[in-house]
DNA sequence: CTCCAACCCTGACGCAAGGTCAAGGTCAAC
DNA sequence: GTTGACCTTGACCTTGCGTCAGGGTTGGAG
């Protein structure tokens, strides 16, 4: 009778996989020769065989036990679900392929494309990379701590860029990053932010992620550290003032 | 910020599984705030969905570590690399998906198709099912044992089953598995056999594997356990009558 | 102000499916 | 009689997390 080596060699695995086996109790014991080596028969062959069949194809070992003890219908049934299951796990890896291929390309993969469309439309703009990358990263936070909004945020941004006076203030922003924070043009810029803002103010627009969005362009640079400082505090002053129309009315 | 749930939602992952990433080295650790919670910027979202990408395709995560901090030419080829493997474990599916298609279907699995065409034909002359089984097992053990002798074994089994005679022997060997040992019909069914074995004899016929299958078929019959010993017994006698006329000679 | 659920923290063990030593006993051949 | 290729048991290692234990934090409701 064969060896466990000649066995295992017969089914195409190790030696070790046909003693765990039996240590599992899916392939039963067989009996010892007078020296303690344990000798099949060729039931012990075409069993392994069939238990390599199910286990390649990614059937868990415990199952593939109650498998070899069923009853066809039960075993043909399992095996169409086995079938199907390959089936999905072909086509999930197919999609791990395309994706694959993206990711030498950046952000496609972690965003919209609604949003990457965005993104390519400020680079065409000729706004900087580097602002192109704070934008990037507020979609980012923006789709995980508060997902309902971003399509409205998509629609409201692609409405920006489409007007001239807009986009003029962003690439203004974009210049101003190496500015000195004492700089007499900044004072001109955050007029025209605050003119900006106080024209398309609406309701819900200091979200939470807003101010975390601030503060990393804060951190930025000193020169937008000295904008955001001043366009916050100038919302403040125009929503006292609406506070004390209220009161008056 | 984010938090380690924000970010692993984010990232379509489990915490703990981020948690293990910044065990093994594949994410560095953020920054904690006054109550020791980590607190993740959008940077650590891309990074970990880049991961993920790459996990998902199978690609281990040691391997991923590297991946990351490689030049993009590398970078580049590494992924080639992936999907060539991903392409690769596509076809091992389907090729699984095949072969447990035919699982339901036996032997066709564990031996070569001319094997199987045998064993159908032997079906189709009225051999018994369990005298084909054992025929069946014969083939793995010679398969295991001695691989290099089974396209000879089959031109053999082929031509002996054009046989008439030969067939006959089959069919009777097989009705005679429930008779008594000491039926009389036994004695002229084994004469036929020895006939039969005097004229087919060739070298190597005694080899290994087949005092194995002997030993299979004895147990199941004590009328073919009779059979087997008077076999052997005669072809020992035929052995010493040989030895006899060499020393004569 | 307290309570509760839903977070977060570290640390440790568990899982499949074997791989890989270690420390020996056997077998076959030269 | 000594190699070298087998075989034996036993025990720890691996990957990629899951899950539990035993806590601390946060934020909103009552």
């Amino acid at each position: 009778m064969l060896t466990i080596g000649q066995l295992a060699a017969a089914a195409g695995v190790t030696v070790r996989t046909v003693r765990h086996y039996h240590h599992v109790g899916l392939l039963p014991e067989p009996e010892r020769d007078a020296s303690g080596y344990r000798r099949y028969g060729a039931q012990a062959a075409v069993d392994l065989i069939r238990i390599r069949t199910l286990a390649d194809a990614g059937v868990p070992l415990a199952r593939i036990d109650a498998l070899l003890h069923a009853q066809p219908a039960q075993f043909a049934a399992a095996i169409t679900d086995i079938d199907a299951e390959l089936r999905r796990k072909i086509d999930q890896l197919a999609e791990y392929r395309r994706r694959i291929a993206e990711l030498a390309g950046g952000e496609r993969l972690v965003l919209p494309p609604e949003v990457v469309a965005i993104l390519d439309r400020m680079r065409g703009l000729g706004v900087s990379e580097r602002r192109v990358r704070l934008e990037r990263d507020s979609w980012i936070l923006m789709q995980a701590l508060d997902p309902q909004v971003v399509p409205q945020r998509i629609r409201d941004k692609n409405a920006g860029l489409d007007d001239p006076e807009t986009v003029r203030l962003y690439l203004a922003c974009d210049q101003s990053f190496d500015w000195d924070p004492n700089d007499p043009r900044l004072d001109r810029l955050i007029d025209d932010l605050d003119a900006w803002e106080t024209k398309h103010e609406r309701d819900g627009d200091r979200a939470g992620y807003l101010k975390l969005v601030s503060a990393r362009i804060s951190e930025a640079s000193p020169a937008w550290q000295r904008i955001v400082d001043a366009l916050v505090h100038r919302a403040g002053q125009r929503a006292e003032q609406r506070r004390a129309a209220g009161r008056e009315s």
